[in-house]
DNA sequence: CTTCCTGCAAAATGTTTGCATATCC
DNA sequence: GGATATGCAAACATTTTGCAGGAAG
């Protein structure tokens, strides 16, 4: 399957995003691949995978296994966080700045039929997270969360094309 | 990584899903691989992964390919659904029954230190479909939505294995 | 100059597929 | 009997790893 998102207006990052900062403060090391990588996803409309960032201006030079190893000390060190897309787009992770990163926390919409994105703001995290506490039995702490919803966006539900 | 749910009390299904019912209704042929399959579905504790499956009493003959269709015509089904359990549990697609199928709809906190499952019944989707929709130009319509908390369980916590 | 990152090639993993046979309805 | 499910083996895609050379601090 290959789908993808339904609009590609490039966000504006809420503030612009220091890399030589960003990765600093990871404690990585500020490389070509890195940099280009941390500008991709400042960039992106919507989720990446390894996939779209080999090939992308900037990383086309880079071996997949860079790629990979980027992600992987990306997310390790809170920049980058996993988001699962449902079913349409199971065959590969993707991955977005982190809200604290992006100073944009949000969740998603995704079209079962198309596999359109779209973002929403509104969180209701702090209430769930709470309420799920005072009712566990097992935890102390929620650090993180998500939610995505799942269902048909106007142009699918139009062309009844499920 | 090899993480597994914390507490292993099996769950008593409210109703105990009737497997030639369930399997007829979905157009599905009535075979030995999916009563075993539902079964364990059923009774699980928390969501399972094909390698669970494989080899689990009643499946332990199955093919591995027949655990993956059969899985795959599950989801297809509706019958159930995939969870994203997060970076601990990555590595595998895990399912669970759908809430229409099991009567018990619910959501997740995940350990992220050991992999620790909890469910939790509160679940706040109506009102957040309806926000994400009157916000919405794309989308017309939700199905579907996950919702899941991540955080660390007491026994972690105590232990600051993280 | 030391540590960390990268490329290359190979491997491991999870999952899917083609095809002949067996099974279900 | 006809449609569908299964087993087996091979193919696939994605992601991971070992190692030697190269770049960053």
């Amino acid at each position: 399957m290959n789908m993808h998102a339904g609009h590609h207006h490039h966000k504006k990052p809420s503030a612009p995003l220091d890399a030589a900062e960003t990765l600093k403060k990871a404690g990585l090391k500020l490389t070509p691949s890195r940099i280009a990588a941390l500008d991709a996803f400042s960039h992106a409309c919507c989720p990446l995978g390894a996939d779209e960032l080999i090939g992308m201006k900037g990383l086309k030079g880079s071996d997949s296994a860079t790629i990979y190893r980027t992600i992987s000390a990306f997310e390790d060190a809170g920049i980058i966080r996993r988001i699962d897309l449902g079913k349409a787009y199971k065959d590969s992770s993707r991955y977005e700045l982190a809200g604290r990163i992006s100073g944009n926390h949000h969740h998603h919409m995704i079209c079962e039929s198309c596999g359109a994105i779209e973002d929403f703001k509104k969180c209701i995290a702090e209430d769930i997270s709470s309420l799920a506490l005072s009712a566990s039995s097992l935890f102390s702490r929620i650090d993180d969360h998500s939610l995505e919803l799942f269902g048909q966006c106007k142009k699918c539900a139009t062309h009844q094309s499920a």
